[in-house]
DNA sequence: TTGTAAGCGTTATCAT
DNA sequence: ATGATAACGCTTACAA
């Protein structure tokens, strides 16, 4: 299956194969009719321009790379589908790989990209990790990077963030104004940013309402249901139970409250749960978990068009998108009488 | 910053550019400390083989490509987990592209991906759809291709199946066997061979256990937990409910779950559900929710290991691989006394 | 063992 | 308006 080239085209209409390549190109000089003449006997011959061919010897190959740490929570899966949303429309392919929450990975799957010579990146790290040096590196070569979601905001580089802070404040303040007088908060890892800036918010709202050093803990938990099931056996093992959990993801409140339920204990009536990244099923399980909706669509989006902008404009001035969220209080986090 | 590329090696050692290709493809011949002169200076030189001009002029370009209808939901990632682990191994690049269940995005997609080259192609269709004219045209010229998942056994092409007949009937007579009388199954989609699949096999367990005509209804529902929510609601309203409910899958079995909740069913003291496909929260939901579990990763590696048997031994003998699941019976489907 | 040069499928520059 | 040809970066037959 030998596949058809612009000589065989060139050779069929006894036209040169730089007719043939200006009929496919409108910017050049070339007769209407022969243009047309030109077009449908390459449909014909089922001719299709071949991209690699395209690319060698032209700076831009219209792939761009996206590295995600995952995607088997939708949080990526749909910043991805918007990514890609973008990006078609604009004539660009789009190639998705994943880091497993593995550095070694991630830059494995970086690298390959880059020198499969796609127009640039957009990067979700999975932890802090010495890559950064190697990203960095490449930003400072003009290389059109844009980091998503996992970052410090002190990176020197194009990025979209979510407001980890600033929501998690809100969250914790949600639980204090709900009356729960001691709060226990579920946190990631330590190496991971947004954990630390969740745990940042965690504790202004803290200070701002006064709560007492005996009234709050923060637990570093993971970001699995499974790792929510045991910190919370864990706790019901130490007699050490809170009013309220507040959750690094839905997952482990999910974890979470599944162990409390186990073991006799109503959620929001004895115990109250709040999660943050709202999955889909927040709204279906019992209770439904109140979160913080992080805005998948809007982060996948802007951080197309900042990388777009970079690509086309040769703007390479480092722009810092900050996103907002939704608090969603749903039933597990709302205060009734025990 | 301009590229190293292979000239730029070679002058600088006074070699020929072959030699520093010949050093980089260890299959030719080349003295030793040569290769080893060339390589480490290479090095320092920051020069990387560039893929797309190697792809040029060469008939593998160790990339393929996976097009999967969506993957917001853990079944397609975690199958594209298990897809990736087997062509790293080996030395491929995986190229996802997700459809949006749009067989339109799906066909552009599958063309994307065979006009940049890729070795081969790993399929799962988002619905019956005329591209299939597309692909198996592809098939016969000697295209690698493996499809997956929604596929008919029928088509002549090398295929990795779920027996979603089989595990089906045992989810049904699963039910049975529990002593629920009337059950009801909230189907996927007319279009979809997986949903018919499952409806065989739930028809095939009624007849055997000779379950009444009145006694069952087939309702097509959808896939998401919203098209559960609201055939829920149809029925109440209608005063048509089961002793059990067989859901297209695990989103559906827990949005009818939360309705029927909402509604003051107990699940499963008054109507029991099962769900399908499982995904992780059919442990973390109140009851527990029965649900057939799918081999996702069995899937990505065998649909994989069809892939680079086709690409690298050229057998373009169609292997067609069913695979078997597990019905992992929970709470929600276990019968206790009203 | 190493070098030379053709070729992969395009685009783009320069003639015509 | 069209054609001839170099160039993109690499591999590989062939020559030395």
């Amino acid at each position: 299956m030998k596949r058809t080239t612009i000589k065989d085209v060139a050779r069929e209409l006894n036209v040169s194969i730089s007719s043939v390549s200006r009929a496919f190109n409108d910017k050049y000089d070339i007769r209407k009719e022969t243009r047309e003449l030109i077009l449908r006997t390459a449909e014909e011959m089922g001719y299709i321009p071949n991209p690699i061919a395209k690319k060698l010897g032209q700076s831009k190959t219209f792939n761009v790379g996206v590295v995600v740490p995952e995607f088997v929570n939708e949080f990526y899966a749909e910043v991805i589908i918007a990514i890609q949303e973008v990006f078609l429309s604009k004539g660009y392919q789009v190639l998705v790989m994943q880091s497993d929450e593995n550095p070694d990975l991630e830059l494995k799957n970086v690298k390959t990209l880059i020198h499969n010579m796609v127009d640039g990146l957009i990067i979700a790290p999975t932890t802090e990790s010495n890559n950064m040096d190697y990203y960095l590196k490449q930003v400072k070569n003009d290389y059109p990077i844009v980091f998503m979601s996992r970052v410090e905001q002190s990176v020197p580089a194009s990025k979209v963030l979510f407001n980890n802070q600033k929501w998690s404040f809100f969250a914790t303040e949600h639980l204090i104004s709900q009356g729960y007088k001691k709060i226990y908060h579920l946190a990631g890892h330590k190496n991971l940013c947004v954990s630390n800036e969740r745990i940042k918010g965690f504790r202004k709202a803290l200070n701002k309402h006064k709560i007492a050093k005996e009234n709050y803990k923060i637990i570093e938990t993971g970001l699995l249901a499974k790792e929510g099931i045991e910190v919370i056996e864990d706790l019901i093992y130490q007699h050490d139970l809170p009013d309220a959990f507040y959750c690094e993801n839905d997952l482990v409140a999910m974890g979470a409250i599944k162990k409390l339920k186990d073991n006799g204990y109503r959620v929001p009536e004895d115990i109250a749960v709040i999660g943050f990244t709202e999955t889909r099923m927040a709204e279906l399980v019992t209770p439904q978990l109140s979160s913080v909706k992080q805005p998948t669509f809007e982060m996948g989006k802007s951080a197309a068009k900042l990388l777009i902008k970079q690509i086309e404009n040769d703007s390479f001035e480092q722009e810092t998108i900050v996103l907002n969220g939704e608090l969603n209080i749903r039933k597990s986090s709302i205060r009734s009488e025990k």
